[in-house]
DNA sequence: GCCAACGTTGGC
DNA sequence: GCCAACGTTGGC
């Protein structure tokens, strides 16, 4: 079992969508690395959902329920994409400020790769921001 | 809205 | 295959 962040901007794919429609594919990723990730993710995985420039918190958790397959909307067919679930929401968002400063959170590839829109999470990091969050 | 960081593109 | 120019992301 692997551990992911998955970041959107709520303006265009917002928790609240998420847990409305529970399914939904994650599309439009436009970036090798993040394929690349997202490639590497296994049917139960679970996935941070993390809000970027609008509220840059983490919201809620997601799991993989459909593994890597081509992007419909990528004419160029290169990118593919997985589908993710809403699992739980988190009592207490955990905000990227939080994040930068505890110092056991500080080599995340959040913080160190800020552009890298889907990144690993080690099961230390996924424990510890879960019990910030106020999840078991 | 600005700008730093960084990924991609295209000319050579 | 290098690298300058350009575009995009995302924090502030």
């Amino acid at each position: 079992m692997n551990y992911w962040l998955m970041k959107s901007e709520p303006d265009v794919w917002s928790w609240d969508q998420q847990v409305k429609k529970s399914v939904e594919s994650w599309n439009g990723v436009r970036n090798y690395q993040a394929a690349a990730n997202m490639k590497a993710m296994k049917n139960g995985d679970l996935a941070f959902f993390y809000h970027s420039n609008i509220g840059k918190e983490i919201v809620g958790i997601v799991e993989i329920v459909k593994e890597y397959y081509p992007d419909p909307t990528d004419e160029a067919g290169k990118f593919g994409m997985v589908d993710v679930k809403a699992v739980k929401p988190f009592p207490t968002f955990v905000t990227l400020a939080q994040i930068k400063s505890t110092a056991a959170l500080a080599d995340m590839a959040l913080i160190k790769q800020s552009r890298l829109s889907v990144c690993p999470v080690t099961e230390k990091q996924w424990a510890l921001i879960c019990k910030m969050g106020g999840l078991k």
